[in-house]
DNA sequence: TCAATTAGCAACCCGGAGGTTGCACAAATG
DNA sequence: CATTTGTGCAACCTCCGGGTTGCTAATTGA
């Protein structure tokens, strides 16, 4: 639960952000071509790219005059996992909770309160 | 995709949160218990956990002159199904490229670059 | 009843995040 | 060669996030 992960979540926290990760593949991208959908300046597409790349998301390369942005699923690998762990975390202490409310019944999965 | 996912990821992307989402439980926690092991203000404490019940991670509840907080699993279940939702379509280009690159086998999962 | 504990509210400070403009430069393109 | 296209860099602006202090109110417990 170091900072990795909270540098992870913090890159995904910005709507801009989760729509260039989700209109990004493998394939890759330019920043031209990422920044046409979009209503902000190139330059601001440019800072939101080097804030999900200092996340671990994206990487880039260049090639030729541009540079092309692909995805990087470690990253996403690295969020999903602190998700699991917080998820572990808050399981347990259900379990405890219930084995001393109900008597012993350690059954269902987290209650969506 | 839509604001929810970014307040959520927003929500977790700070490792003071983080510890304190960890240190949380459906037991719960008053804001001083939750402080004591910080080193920041109660106050500090208190816009944190307003950030977190913002983005659907957390729920108070009064009992008497103290504020119980605890854990909201319908929270993380909005992160995750984004995680998901992002993941499916970086594979979906992986997919895409793989059965151009190669011949037509479409098999492995995310390859961790 | 009086003191201690727990919490809320408001004001304030500071740095950085998100965004812009302007200019310079390299690579394609005709 | 001249022009267009794609980027990078730097300066600047504004506003919000994280954090603090100070004061007040309510509950609890001795």
């Amino acid at each position: 639960m170091s900072g990795e992960a909270a540098r992870v979540f913090a890159a995904l926290g910005d709507p801009v952000r989760l729509t260039l990760v989700a209109s990004l593949g493998p394939d890759g991208q330019s920043i031209s071509d990422l920044t046409r959908g979009l209503t902000i300046t190139r330059q601001g597409v440019t800072k939101h790219l080097k804030v999900l790349e200092a996340g671990g998301l994206i990487r880039s390369e260049r090639r030729g005059r541009e540079v092309i942005w692909h995805c990087r699923p470690a990253g996403l690998a690295v969020a999903r996992h602190a998700l699991e762990e917080i998820g572990a975390g808050w399981e347990q202490s259900l379990q405890r909770l219930k084995s001393l409310v109900e008597d012993q019944t350690p059954k269902e999965g987290p209650g969506q309160i």
